[in-house]
DNA sequence: TATTCATTTCGTTGATTGGCGAAATAACCA
DNA sequence: TGGTTATTTCGCCAATCAACGAAATGAATA
């Protein structure tokens, strides 16, 4: 019961799920997220926290970023069907989809480009 | 992405899962429902309005009492996976199975005894 | 018609949560 | 070593939410 609910208090965010969605593309970097949705960095940290907490996203530091994954099959079964649920209903809505637009001009940028430039802003 | 966060909304609070795995045994009325979780009618009142608002359970009103039960295969298909998922996780869980064996019990009272009995206290 | 009774709605209170910026941390580089 | 840089943690504020009791609703009954 705890571990399933801390899964749908993840859930019950439109912005950690949008993460999850736009995490089906491969791995991110945290400033590639923050600059997909415009939000502070602090903030997408925090959502990204919560989720790896409930176990959805697994993460990874290389150099000097840090890359957060969607869970993998060794999961439990309660997250790889919170997940397999998630797609599948959210998938091909359009507002998730603009999001992959988005994702994928991010994707062309140079990271250290990024970071830098919304340390500007 | 809204009727999707409905659910999810719907599905973070524990109080608001256990009625949906109560409601399994079938349709319960609000009286049942409050003597199961010893909260203020009011609360579950509420928590059964925000269940129906996102389409997980349906309601009926008959004579003086209001019951209420899951969503059938009529629902969208969001909502039927979201319930089987709950059911699948948590089905077979302790807490769960104590709120069966308390549920049994109150099964076995009268409605208006139940009733009754909440406005003393 | 007036009353009773189950439920819902309303208003309030205390706790939790999402958002931010600033400070702390941790890893790389000069 | 000292300085940059990406991320996390902290402290704060505004908004949301769960819980309650009281008042309103609405249907059955006397």
């Amino acid at each position: 019961m705890r571990d399933f609910m801390a899964v749908t208090k993840a859930l019950a965010d439109p912005g950690r799920v949008r993460i999850l969605l736009a995490l089906r593309q491969g791995e991110l970097c945290v400033c590639q997220i923050t600059e997909l949705f415009g939000l502070a960095t602090s903030t997408i940290s925090k959502h990204l926290s919560l989720l790896q907490q409930a176990g959805l996203v697994q993460s990874r530091k290389t150099e000097r970023w840090v890359y957060y994954r969607l869970a993998d099959k060794s999961a439990p079964v309660v997250v790889r069907e919170a997940l397999d649920w998630v797609r599948k209903s959210l998938g091909r809505t359009t507002e998730v989809q603009a999001d992959q637009s988005k994702l994928k001009r991010i994707l062309k940028m140079d990271l250290t480009e990024i970071c830098r430039r919304r340390c500007r802003s």
